[in-house]
DNA sequence: CACACCCTAACAT
DNA sequence: TTAGGGTGTG
């Protein structure tokens, strides 16, 4: 899976992060994961056909440790096989059935333990199982979706559209996909991921192990993925990773590179693997997925001109919509497209029925988790974990606005709130943490009365959990056609004429496609690739020089305002109706958005976290994508004045840029940044002097160049006129009237409640932002000094 | 040096 | 099933 060695090459960028460092975002979980370590604890039951929901268990278990950090999880599950990966599929298969029949012949043995050991190794995650994880999810409340095909490709969609903040996985594809934030090695015991920013991409220069990716485009970087071996084409035999980046980083282009490797005939090329990866290349970009939002299939990227029906297969086939949803929300089995079996209905995850919220769970309820709100798990739930030590006193429901500042959010958005308890709360939650290892999990304590409700018949025989594969093995031409079976061969077609200019005309367009990274990482640039100025990146890096880059180009408040619109209506949040409810904000009400989205200095949407610019935009036919997808690139900025001092790039400043951006935030609230900065509280002729920090004139979007409201309109945060998603007919996507907010979610059947929509987040925002912000405030005011 | 191959540990209980 | 270490080979 994934691809051989990435992670390792990418050590230099590993960062362990606490859970705690991702409060309030949202992350999209790849639910095989979980699955597949969770039937661990169960292979035997479910290889002799017992049932159990232990796998379920323990994948809720991630879920509400998840919960507890205040992180909302989005759970993804993988969906119907795509063609270009089947064939490992029947591999897979007789070896599951060996070690089936091994397992057995040692159990009917006595040897139990020994047949363990086989059973942990013929038991396949189905979609039937996937399903009792679904079960769990939709009782307690958490978005899900099922991917039509992988759950990589839809990861990366939720990501690139705003959906979630970042991804917890095990897989290196979704790097490859162009996933910006992606989460490795999530560990329950320390309460930590290791995290690969692909902002940081530009700081992987080659020493030690590392290979060498500054200057690189999402398309090189893609491109040398594949040409290393991945899970749709297997490498050409003797080059690994370092090779295809050595080979790329020389040539350029895949094209070039397998000409070259041609032309010296040291290596044997399999016959048209060019067209194999070109292949490839497409299920990385292309691959068919569920829009949430439009409740239909698309595609990760939009399909280039020359898209043919063999693309089309290979990628995935379109399904009709209704069906599309129905796969989406786990009502149909992705390979069969049959109903979906229960296969396991005794089982039965208790819905977490709300109670009246005591002034306890009021509170809670305004962190924005809802733990306290349900109930009979809130016994398990709280002593599990515990309530946080710091809650802040909530508001009066009346004051309700429409609009949050960002969800989940408001609980430290308490102006008092410092970074000390931050720390208090932190350490507080890693001594519960300790405590919880010496209570039994919510898990186990749910296991009795699910017992109670599955009753006897939970012994009953039950072959259908077991590796149930669909066999099919029709139209697998398509695979065959690209497994390489001609390894040996060397594709004669291929032709190569080093001396023919347009292939270094190509070169240099390939060139214009650099990562963001090098343009404010201070590392040794690649000077092949000219640096863009003005594309400060990463959200480390916003944090540390958003001033360097220009604010001009991208107003925060209007990137996230853009982001925000993107998501309309968002299902995450629909869903959390119950024990989280926070309305989309709509075009309607945007402009009354309060401080939520202030016009602050926060880059971080517009720059380290540009979810626009894809690798969609920096292909071969959409090369002015890169930059016109991207609100950081919008209008031409002056060359950044990065000063050398920057931490950018150093995985062991982290400490100290939360110590400074403590002393910065008590700075800036003793200054009033937030009235001069945040809350438009300058003067038109502040304002006008400052040209700097207000954008008037143009603005470009995927939709075109747009004129943006002058900064004086009252509208603000000024919305972009169209949307990244260009969900701008209201038929696509209706406002997310309140009404409508349940029929158009599909995640959910049981959420529900009468959740009073809680909308106040008058004066309160997200610390992380202040904290952004007040670094920015403080590096703005220097600059303007 | 980079790759391929083999082996082992960890996964969770 | 994957990650990582050790070893052999071109």
């Amino acid at each position: 899976m994934g691809i051989t060695g990435l992670l390792p090459a990418l050590k230099s960028i590993q960062v362990t992060k606490h859970l705690s460092e991702f409060s309030g975002q949202t992350l999209a979980v790849d639910a095989y994961v979980w699955l597949h370590r969770g039937v661990y604890a169960c292979a035997t039951e479910l290889a002799t056909g017992k049932d159990t929901h232990k796998y379920v268990d323990y994948a809720m278990h991630r879920v509400r440790l998840l919960r507890h950090h205040n992180i909302e999880p989005y759970i993804v599950f993988d969906g119907g096989p795509l063609p270009a990966k089947k064939g490992t599929e029947d591999d897979r298969k007789q070896r599951r059935d060996e070690s089936l029949a091994r397992g057995n012949a040692l159990a009917a043995q006595g040897k139990h333990s020994q047949a363990r050991e086989y059973y942990v190794k013929c038991i396949d995650v189905t979609p039937q199982m996937a399903f009792q994880f679904i079960k769990a999810l939709r009782a307690e409340s958490v978005p899900y979706v099922v991917a039509p095909y992988e759950a990589d490709a839809q990861l990366a969609y939720l990501e690139r559209n705003g959906l979630v903040d970042g991804i917890i996985t095990e897989d290196s594809d979704l790097l490859v996909f162009g996933c910006r934030n992606v989460l490795f090695k999530l560990d329950t015991v320390a309460n930590t991921v290791v995290s690969i920013s692909r902002d940081r991409f530009g700081s992987v220069s080659g020493n030690g192990s590392d290979i060498s990716l500054a200057g690189w485009s999402d398309v090189q970087f893609r491109e040398m993925a594949i040409l290393s071996g991945c899970d749709y084409l297997p490498s050409i035999p003797g080059v690994g990773l370092k090779t295809a980046c050595t080979l790329l980083r020389k040539w350029k282009t895949a094209e070039q590179v397998v000409r070259v490797l041609l032309l010296e005939g040291k290596k044997a090329v399999p016959r048209k693997y060019l067209e194999q990866f070109r292949l490839a290349e497409k299920c990385f970009r292309h691959q068919r997925v569920y829009c949430p939002m439009k409740e239909t299939l698309v595609y990760l990227n939009e399909v280039d001109a020359d898209w043919t029906a063999q693309d089309e297969a290979y990628v995935g086939c379109h399904l009709e919509p209704s069906l599309a949803k129905k796969l989406a929300m786990g009502d149909v089995d992705p390979a069969t497209l049959e109903p979906m079996k229960d296969i396991y209905p005794e089982f039965v995850p208790r819905v977490r029925v709300r109670v009246k919220p005591t002034s306890m769970e009021t509170n809670c309820r305004d962190k924005g988790k809802g733990k306290a709100v349900v109930t009979p798990a809130k016994e398990g739930i709280l002593s599990f974990f515990g309530p946080n030590p710091k809650i802040p006193p909530r508001q009066g429901r009346g004051s309700l606005s429409p609009i949050r500042a960002r969800k989940t959010a408001t609980w430290k958005a308490s102006g008092k709130r410092t970074l000390a308890e931050v720390m208090d709360r932190d350490i507080a939650a890693k001594k519960q943490k300790q405590r919880s290892k010496f209570f039994d999990p919510p898990a186990s304590r749910s296991a009795p009365i699910a017992k109670t409700v599955a009753g006897p018949s939970r012994e009953r025989e039950n072959k259908e959990n077991i590796c149930i594969v669909n066999d099919d093995d029709d139209n697998d031409e398509v695979h065959s056609h690209l497994s390489v079976e001609a390894q040996g061969e060397v594709d004669s077609e291929m032709e190569m004429d080093l001396e023919d200019p347009t292939m270094y005309e190509t070169v240099e367009q390939e060139d214009g496609y650099i990562s963001q990274t090098p343009s404010c990482s201070g590392e040794i640039q690649d000077l092949s690739s000219p640096v863009r100025p003005d594309k400060a990146t990463s959200r480390r890096c916003s944090a540390d020089l958003e001033f360097g880059a220009d604010p001009v180009s991208s107003p925060p408040s209007q990137v996230k305002q853009n982001r925000t619109l993107d998501m309309t209506p968002r299902p995450v949040l629909r869903t959390r109706s119950l024990d989280l409810p926070q309305p989309r904000p709509s075009r309607s009400n945007l402009p009354t958005a309060p401080s939520g989205s202030f016009p602050g200095p926060d880059l971080r949407r517009s720059f380290g976290d540009d979810r626009s610019s894809d690798i969609d935009c920096s292909d071969d036919e959409g090369r002015q994508g890169f930059i016109c997808n991207s609100p950081a690139t919008l209008t031409p900025s002056p060359p950044t004045h990065l000063t050398q001092e920057d931490h950018y790039g150093d995985p062991d400043d982290v400490e100290q840029d939360i110590a400074n951006a403590h002393e910065m935030r008590k700075q800036a609230v003793i200054t009033g940044w937030r009235q001069r900065w945040a809350l438009g509280g300058r003067t038109k002729a502040q304002r006008a002097s400052l040209p700097n920090l207000t954008r008037r004139e143009t603005n470009v979007t995927p939709g075109g160049r747009h004129t943006i409201p002058h900064p004086d309109s009252r509208l603000r945060p000024m919305p972009y006129p169209r949307t990244v998603l260009k969900i701008s007919t209201p038929s696509a996507v209706p406002k997310p009237r309140r009404a409508d907010m349940r029929k158009s979610l599909p995640f959910f059947e049981a959420v529900k409640g009468a959740g009073a929509v809680d909308t106040s987040i008058v004066d309160v925002f997200d610390e992380e932002e202040v904290v952004r912000i007040a670094i920015s405030s403080k590096e703005m005011l220097k600059r303007f000094r």
